[in-house]
DNA sequence: CTTATGTCAGGGATACTGACATGT
DNA sequence: CACATGTCAGTAACCCTGACATAA
C-alpha cells in the first residue's frame, strides 16, 4: 500500500517534468524545480510565499528561482504594491512551460478517469487528502 | 491532484519513519533506509537485489545498508547457496523495528478504511496501480 | 531602528558514475 | 580468465542552518 502511494507521486512528477523539458535540448529542467511552477500564481509571487508553501526555506526556493530565471523561464519584478518586495513571475517562455505541462496533466488526468472503474479521480484524492491527516496527526 | 499524491507519499513515510526511530536517543534512522526494509524479505536479500527492487544503484544500497548494519539492525552473512554472494537479513533489533513499523502501518491503514467514505482502501491502491501505469508508459 | 526580504557561505544527506577489488 | 558481486573515490543535486546585506 505504502509503495503504491509512493511510486505514484512520483510518477506523476516524472511525467510532467519530462513533458515540461524542452525536446530541444534546452535548459535541463528537473524534477525539483516542479516545486516552483506548481506554487507559482498568475501574477507573480514573492520567493518567501514559494518557499512557504513548498515547505522549504526561502534560502533553496531562491536557488530554484535562480536557475528558472537563468533559463528564461522566470523574471523577477520589482512588486509595485511593496516596493520592499519582488515578484517572480513567468516570461512567455515559462508560460509556455505551464501550458504545456498543463495539457499534460490534464491527459493524465482524463486517461486516469476514463481507466477507472468503480471510482472517481475526485474520491481518490479525498482519500489521499484523508490519509494525509492521518498521518500528519500527533500520535496517539 | 497531483499534490495530493505527492504529499500522501511523503506524509505516509514519514509517519513510519518516526515510529521505526527508537525513542531513547538511539540511532536515527532517515527516510532513506526505509527503503531497505521495505525490500528486504524475510530470509535475507542481496545488496544488488535490494538495490534493483528500490530503483538505485547498488553502491547507494549499500551504504544505507551499511548504516543499518553499524546501528545493529542488519547482519551480512555469506550466502550458503552461493558463496560469491552474501545476504542481508535484520538481526533481532532489525525484526523488532520490523514488527513496529508493521504495527503502525496496520494501524494506519484501518484508520484510513474507516474514515473513507464510499471507497475501500484496495479501490484507491488499485487506481494509483492505474496512475502509475498511465504516467510510465512510453508517451504517444 | 525595526522589519521584511533576500543573498552568501558552508555543510549534511542522498544518490549518481566510473574505476577497481574480490571471490568462484 | 570471465563473471557476479561488492567497494572506493569523486561529484552532482538538493535542501538545510547561520550570518549578513538591503531597502522601506
Amino acid at each position: 500500500m505504502a509503495r503504491a502511494v509512493k511510486r505514484a507521486g512520483n510518477a506523476l512528477v516524472e511525467a510532467l517534468r519530462v513533458t515540461a523539458n524542452p525536446d530541444g535540448g534546452g535548459p535541463a529542467l528537473r524534477a525539483a524545480h516542479a516545486q516552483v511552477f506548481e506554487h507559482l500564481d498568475p501574477g507573480g509571487a514573492r520567493v518567501t510565499a514559494l518557499a512557504e508553501r513548498a515547505r522549504m526555506t526561502h534560502q533553496a526556493m531562491g536557488e530554484l528561482v535562480a536557475d528558472l530565471e537563468q533559463a528564461g523561464l522566470l523574471e523577477r519584478v520589482t512588486d509595485p504594491a511593496d516596493r520592499r518586495a519582488r515578484l517572480v513571475r513567468p516570461t512567455a517562455a515559462g508560460h509556455a512551460v505551464l501550458t504545456r505541462a498543463g495539457a499534460r496533466l490534464r491527459v493524465l488526468h482524463d486517461r486516469w478517469a476514463r481507466e477507472l472503474e468503480g471510482v472517481s479521480v475526485a474520491q481518490v484524492v479525498q482519500a489521499l487528502g484523508v490519509l494525509i491527516r492521518i498521518c500528519e496527526e500527533p500520535r496517539t
